[in-house]
DNA sequence: AACCCGGGGAC
DNA sequence: GTCCCAGGGTT
């Protein structure tokens, strides 16, 4: 097949079917660059309430330039991969002092900026500077390979060159934005993963390799990806007068930097959790087993289990909040979702 | 090239 | 349970 060929009818079925979308009606630099950060492998449906937050708290480059790194994370809670909104700040910081507060049009400059990959670069150039720059991400490779029938794995880099490199060759002038948003869009509501493309909704039907062969719910074909290991950790819920313990996260790794409930390696017996209680300086007059939970992660799975504590002192190895920092102040990531709902439940004991 | 980094919706 | 999402950074 001719990939030129897709281009005229693509346009035409985006014109008719484009979803509305909070980031695509004004699409100035830094709405559509903080809606890519956020789109990074995250869903559609669950970005659009943080975008309209994010952008109504933050309307500038200089405002994101120059918010608290705790407010940052606020905002992020729950959206995950939270290295994304520190790179955000670290590159609007640059925009602020090296581009005179204006994002750069050109994917070369964009690609700079921390944050900013192959993809994200392209998509900021095209949507929100119409310059003819592909924009290759998991919905673009798996049209790709159902309509050009490519069984290689999509999963290998040189996958995604070549891709690009197709595309480059067929971006319609004055057009760039709508070509890079409907190959997408095709990838979001038609050429459906999983093996559940809705071939006879598709404009490029007629054109699809992977339809001639019977091939489409099969591609793409991607390696299979590595176990995901597993961690038991046991976590204490310390209350002392009203406030309830936290810890930060170490500044590297996952939840990097992030709050959560003190917590030790392995599933402690009630002895041994007394036994790390007392070398942090906690003297528990009361402890309680809470039920136990599990929270999984991409790559890593924390088989959790819990202890209630009442503390008679609050020692300075912690950081006590209060039920306000809980709920509002601090980001505490959805790991510990049910250990928080049992500390808000069980108020009476504070 | 291999590994790490969240959370959630759909099946 | 598995898959995968408008990916990027680090080593």
């Amino acid at each position: 097949m001719n990939l030129a060929d897709i281009v005229r009818p693509l346009l035409r079925w985006y014109e008719e079917n484009r979803r509305s979308l909070p980031w695509r009606e004004e699409p100035t630099p830094y709405r559509v660059w903080i809606s890519e950060i956020m789109l990074q492998q995250t869903r559609v449906e669950a970005v659009k309430p943080y975008f309209e937050r994010f952008l109504r708290e933050l309307p500038e480059v200089e405002a994101l330039a120059s918010a608290p790194e705790d407010r940052l994370l606020k905002l992020w809670e729950g959206l995950g991969y939270y290295s994304r909104v520190r790179n955000l700040q670290k590159a609007a910081r640059i925009v602020v002092e090296q581009y005179g507060g204006i994002l750069p049009g050109d994917p070369g400059e964009l690609r700079k900026l921390p944050g900013i990959g192959e993809y994200t670069a392209g998509a900021i150039s095209s949507i929100a500077f119409g310059r003819p720059e592909p924009a290759v991400d998991g919905n673009v490779l798996r049209v790709l390979a159902r309509l050009t029938a490519d069984e290689r794995d999509i999963r290998d880099p040189a996958a995604k060159r070549l891709a690009a490199e197709n595309l480059r060759g067929i971006y319609p002038a004055g057009r760039s934005g709508d070509f890079t948003q409907a190959l997408m869009e095709l990838g979001a509501t038609v050429c459906l993963p999983n093996g559940a493309p809705l071939c006879e909704r598709c404009p490029l039907s007629s054109l699809c390799e992977g339809l001639k062969t019977g091939r489409a719910e099969a591609l793409p074909t991607a390696s299979p990806k590595p176990a995901r290991r597993r961690e038991e950790k046991t976590v204490f819920l310390i209350l002392c007068g009203g406030k309830a313990a936290l810890q930060k996260r170490p500044e590297t790794g996952l939840l990097a930097g992030m709050w959560e409930f003190p917590c030790a390696p392995g599933t402690l017996s009630e002895e041994e959790a007394r036994l790390i209680l007392s070398g942090w300086g906690v003297s528990a007059q009361g402890m309680e087993p809470l039920p136990g939970a599990k929270h999984v992660f991409t790559h890593v799975e924390w088989q959790m289990s819990g202890y209630l504590v009442k503390s008679e002192f609050m020692t300075k190895n912690f950081f006590w909040a209060d039920r306000e920092d809980l709920g509002s102040r601090c980001a505490v990531p959805s790991a510990y979702k049910k250990f928080l709902k049992i500390l808000q439940s069980r108020c009476e004991l504070c």
